[in-house]
DNA sequence: ACTAATACCTTAGAAACTGATGTATTGGTT
DNA sequence: AACCAATACATCAGTTTCTAAGGTATTAGT
């Protein structure tokens, strides 16, 4: 992901969340709404995605239904219950890291 | 670090503000400060921090000076006209990353 | 006819870690 | 006296997550 080891770890998070929200979604639409969300920004890797999203439908988190469109083939992914506790639980890690960066970085001004 | 593949990528960030911070510091003191300020929720490893402080030095961001505490030796860590250059672009693009990630997991409340 | 966009995929290699292990001193406990 | 935890440095095999590059195939625009 765009020129920054920052991202690494939150990728799945950033699935995760979209699926939520946005109830199904196709790899390759993913890759667009994070571009589209963060004005060209970030920009996701299909390196990275593809095999995330594999992992993710293999812990049982998302799953898969493959739709054609016109002759092309999309893998729409939609967001398992097991998916929803996993959001939750990845959502409330990365606010406790944003914590404990703000306790770390911003000593002044610490929420 | 401690369980979470977020803090990936944000080590030498801290490492970095610590030392702006604090003037100079050893390696095990770091690890203290971070626990500390974390209030033991963030644990540095030291097969992390050693290297990674290794690199900054290499990278001309750090100094060492080699001092002696009893019959026990540490390693003191200085920030570099450099060094302060990267904590700068580090800061800013952890900032970076923080509203992008706002932009992704809080579409309500977009900043 | 060619290029870009759409849509999926894999894979070698890089980067940053974890967990284990190693050396040595110091301080507190049993 | 013996032992363990803390202090202080370090390395290294293995894991995870990504990047960069490559591959296949359809569709749309120039």
């Amino acid at each position: 992901m765009s020129n920054s080891q920052l991202y690494k770890g939150s990728l799945n998070t950033i699935i995760l969340k979209l699926l939520e929200e946005n109830g199904r979604m196709y790899g390759y639409e993913i890759t667009q709404r994070v571009k589209q969300l963060t004005n060209g920004d970030l920009v996701i890797n299909e390196g990275a995605l593809y095999p995330a999203l594999h992992k993710l439908e293999a812990e049982g988190a998302l799953t898969v239904t493959v739709e054609p469109f016109g002759n092309r083939m999309r893998k729409y992914y939609a967001i398992t219950p097991v998916g929803k506790q996993v959001t939750t639980d990845r959502i409330a890690e990365f606010e406790a890291f944003l914590a404990n960066m703000a306790l770390l970085l911003n000593p002044k001004t610490a929420i």
